[in-house]
Order: C-alpha cells, then structure tokens, then sequence
DNA sequence: TTGAAAGCGCTAACAT
DNA sequence: ATGTTAGCGCTTTCAA
C-alpha cells in the first residue's frame, strides 16, 4: 500500500501539506493542492481510514441499525440512506438486529462501542432504557427514524394519525362496521408501530361514535401471511362480517385482498380493504393506502445526520415525516 | 473512552498482557486472564477497532457490495450474510451499487480501497474487467455470489442450468408454445443473470426441437410492472397467443400472473406461468418456480469468507449453490 | 508467561 | 503557506 509519505516525496511538500490538500482543512497554495493530486493520482494513492481516524477521531462512516433486511420497507429506507450517505463519500456499516437477543446486545455493547462510527441511524427500532441510554452514551449523533423516542433525536412518523387518516377515510365511505389486522400481544416486543396504529384507528371510531368492537381486532405479524390468515379469520367467521378492513402495513392488506379472493368476496363491493406504506406492490392490487415515502425517509435521515457531522448548524429541524392519502379501487361506499 | 491503559494498570499487568488476553494470540496465565476480564467488565471496556487495526493490519469488517436493497432477493441474500458475520463478531460495511456511476466508480477507487474491510462479497453484480482488476488488487479475500466470474472465486449460482430446468418442466407437460419474459437489450448493463437466464430457455427449446421464436422473448426489467407489461404484450398481442410463460424472476412471474387477471385469462388452464426465485410472495399465487434459497446464500458466502479469514483450510470448495423446482398450481397440460 | 518499546499511517498543534 | 513533531490507542516483536 502506497503510503502518505510517498505522495510527500513525489509531490516535493511535506505529509502534513498532502494531509491538508487531500482533507480540505487548512490552507494550501494552490501549487501545492495540484502537485500533491498529480502525485496521488498517479500513485494511486487512497487515506487509509484507520490512519486517519486513529488520528483525527473521525471515520467517515455512519452507523445504521435496521430490524429486517427482507422486508421492502426496510430496505427502500436503507437504499435512501446508503445513497445519501455514499454521495457525501461515508461509507455505511450495518447492524442488523434480529430475533437473536444475543446479537442485539452484542450490538450495543461491543459493535456500537468500538468507535468504527461516527454516528447511528436507528430505523424503526423501539429502543429500551438500557440501549437508549448505551445509545447516548457512545457521545456520537444519533437519530431515530419512526417512531417517537423521547430520548432522542427522531424523524417520527406519526403513525396513530396516519392510522387515523385511513380509518377516516372509511369512515366517511359510510363503514361502521370496521375491522383492524395489526397490533397484537405476541408482536409487540419490538417496535411499537402496531399499537400506535391501531390507537389511531380506535381514537377515530371513538371520534365517530363507533363503539369497538373487540372481535374485530385481529393480530398479525406485518406479513402477506400474517394479513391473509387474519383476513380469513375476520372474512369466514360465524360471526357478523365487517364492511371494511384497515391492515397496519400494505404486505398484510394484500394479504387480506388475496383472502378476499380466495373466499369469493369481492374487494370494495362486499369488502372494503385500506392499508398503509406505499409498498410498490399494492398499484398493481389498485390497494388504497397511506404513503409514507420510506426511500425519502432513508435520504432525510441522512441529511439529518450529515448535516450535524458537517456542523451544519443545529441541523435542520427534526420535523416529522410525510404521508399522503392514495385512494385506489379497493375501497368504496359499504353497500347496504 | 477508556483505554487499555486503565485496564493494564487495574488489572496489575502490561498492556501487552491485556491485549493478548483479549485477543487470545499468544499465552496469558489464567490468573492474568481473569483479572483481565474483571477490569474490562467493571471498566466497559471495549477494543477501539481504529487504534486496533492500525497495529494489527485487522478490521474485523467484511465489505459487501450489492447492487439492489429494495429487492427482495438481494435483501434476503443480505440478511442470510449479515446474521452470519455479525455471529462471527465482524461487521459488516454496505457497499450499494446503484445506476448512479460515479458513485459505483467510487465504490472502486476509493470506498473499498481506503483499508476499512478485511474481506468483499460482491452479490450478483456482473464487474468490468477494471473492476474486477481492482477488486484483486485490494489483496484481500474476495468472493462473488450468483454469476460466474473466472477471475474471481465465485459461489456460483448455475442460471442456465436453472433456466433450462423451468423450461423442461414446460415442455414435459407438453407445451410448445412457450414465452419467455427477462432478458433484454436494455436491461444487461449490469449482471448477465438475465442473458443466462434465456440462454437457459433458449437451450432447453432447442434440446426438444422446438423452433426458437423471437416474438415469445419480451424484454423486462424483472420488477413485478415489468412483468405486468411484458405478458400484457404477449397474451394481448396479435399473434398467436403462448401456452406458458416462464419468467426470470418471480416478481416478473407474479406481474405475468396479474395482467393474465386482468386480461381475464385462466391460469394454468389458458396459460401456464413458471418463475424463479423462491419469492415469499409466490406462495400465494400458487407460483410454480425454482427455488435459489437466497438466505442460504448469503450464509454460506459469509461461511466462505470466514473460513479464508480464520485461516481454515483453503476453505470449502466453491461449489454450485442448489436450487429446487417447485411445482405448484400456475403450470399444467396445454388445453387442446 | 510477561513487559518494554517500537511502530502502524495518519492529523493537528506549534513554529516559522 | 508550510514543515516538524508529538501523539492517536493499540499490537507485536524482542528480551527476560
């Protein structure tokens, strides 16, 4: 590997001239700034970043912590980060938490800790006590995207209003009738997006003066899966059938849309179906949802960050995120 | 941050002590060890990964570059290889190629050069001869998940052969008149899976004698709308309408399957439909499809790494990864 | 088995 | 504007 000293000698300046001419801090003649790039250029010459960051403290690279890879949220709001993050010329280092409660802690107290970021994005994560406070205490910037963490810095969505808008939108369809497949004990452990959704459909039926009706409550776990399971459960039942279904992601009301079809319900005629995410999928099902643009979320996630490590003032107001009510064909007046 | 310094001095030995007892290289007494092991718990401490790979020449970071992170298949790769690295200890540094080509150029000349990965896993991305020339130059353990490239040492995925395996399942069930929807002109910049892919089909026509005919082979872009289109193409066209479609990838698979919908054409009675992939999705379309087991993987490209960075052996043979047809309900018998 | 000490390749005062 | 030099926090000879 061709070193600093190398590019020193061959451009006729000392290392602490290259140093300033390829890092941008301090001045340089602009003689200098040329002979120190020729000399890279043809040496081929590239800052080692463990040098450097040894060195200077800072390692040109972020953090970002995301709960699933195989899902196409996650990884729409991971392609808007990498890519703002790359542009900006950091590299990306990713923590995967999964199930295994191991890796998790592993993440937090040894992965996180051995100073290979300058920063953490946490995307979508519920965070508890103990990993907020490691969080704070590792003295970097750190952002969460998705829900509301009190104790950081977040990009929130606010997902009970959200929710709120989808079960509105039925609501002023003339449904009464409503059911929600979402929230559940069993899937609560992570991330509190489900319950949130849920609340926000609840407070708009109690808005309405719909009583709730626990029967139309059915959990799942935010898969295709998951929302075609609970869909049959609430579809098929003995019990009175719902006019209309508000799933808490797009993957389960496609789900439900397929459940639909495989009962011989007819989606918005017999059934009406809302969703939420603005998954690339659901134009083809023509799914009414609510868009939450996770690729622009990734990018302002970014920004944020960028902008703090940059110094770029106190960083563009940590506002929330936008979302956008997409009316399609699969929601429709109940037909009574 | 403390140091090994505070952990030397509280554990009443060098620092030379403290680090090859946390490193295991070398011989420590087990009373050292555990004194050690005392102090680095009261005091957190956790090895500076900068200062560390600066003395050793060890990151501890494995560098993938994918080309995708809003696919499903690349996301799953991801997971499968991430789980497994991040269980080994290494972290794992993102490397997103997108069309954008400066940054790719990028990727090349300065990300992967600048010393922060010990080894790179290039996931489906068909590289240049510059590219690949620079990937080798980077001394380190390199391996490429998916096509082949002679000039690295590759977990290669058999595309043909795959491809050839779809068809055959076709024309064992009798068809003659068979589409197929991938590969195109515009669509090969990247990695040549699309061109294998046909090749495959091409081949496995070609084997049962079956006249090739360019009007069946309609380019797409191997996301669910491109599929969409393509089949719209074919099963709306003026000619004679195909009696299966074998699609390269199973969200085009699923595209197809929509427009035959849509186009209120019975599947498989009016039209057979076959993919690839192993897509989640495809479960509840009844896809029939060839399975590539994309966590599987991801898992046994971080197993390949791993084994060339312990030093295990030359690591186990770079064989083929497996694949499995599929048969569901979207192919049977041509009707006449 | 352990310690002393010389780097690893940069950056950032400090001088000039 | 530029050079000199003392670290940054570890790892790894080399000796003992």
């Amino acid at each position: 590997m061709v070193s600093i000293d190398e590019v020193a000698r061959l451009a006729g300046v000392s290392t602490a001239t290259v140093s300033r001419a390829l890092s941008g801090r301090g001045h340089v003649s602009d003689g200098a700034r040329e002979r120190v790039r020729s000399a890279t250029d043809s040496l081929g010459y590239v800052v080692s970043s463990r040098a450097s960051s040894l060195a200077s403290g800072r390692t040109q690279n972020v953090g970002v912590i995301v709960p699933f890879l195989d899902r196409w949220f996650f990884g729409a709001v991971l392609s808007g980060v990498t890519s703002a993050l790359m542009r900006a010329g950091y590299d990306v280092t990713l923590y995967n938490i999964t199930a295994d409660a191991a890796v998790r802690q592993q993440v937090f107290s040894t992965f996180l800790r051995r100073q290979r970021v300058d920063a953490v994005i946490a995307v979508a994560i519920e965070l508890d006590d103990a990993e907020t406070a490691q969080l704070l205490d590792l003295g970097l910037p750190v952002i969460g995207v998705g829900g509301p963490n009190p104790r950081l810095r977040t990009l929130t969505f606010d997902d009970t209003a959200v929710a709120r808008l989808a079960t509105e939108h039925l609501i002023g369809l003339g449904h009464r009738e409503m059911a929600h497949i979402g929230a559940g004990p069993e899937f609560e452990a992570d991330f509190r997006v489900p319950s949130r959704r849920r609340l926000g459909f609840e407070q708009a039926l109690a808005d309405a003066g719909i009583p709730a009706n626990p029967a139309l409550l059915e959990p799942a776990d935010f898969t295709v899966d998951g929302g075609y399971r609970a869909a049959t459960r609430l579809l098929s039942g003995s019990g009175p059938r719902p006019s209309a279904i508000f799933a808490a992601s797009d993957e389960m009301a496609i789900g439900a849309l397929l459940a639909a079809r495989d009962l011989g319900i007819r989606v918005p005629e017999d059934v009406s179906i809302v969703g939420i995410d603005g998954y690339e999928l659901g134009e083809f099902f023509e799914l009414t949802t609510v868009d939450q643009f996770p690729l622009a979320q990734g990018e302002r996630a970014a920004a944020a960050i960028l902008a703090q490590l940059e110094g770029i003032s106190d960083a563009g107001t940590v506002a929330d995120l936008p979302y956008e009510l997409i009316v399609r064909s699969t929601t429709a007046p109940p037909r009574s």
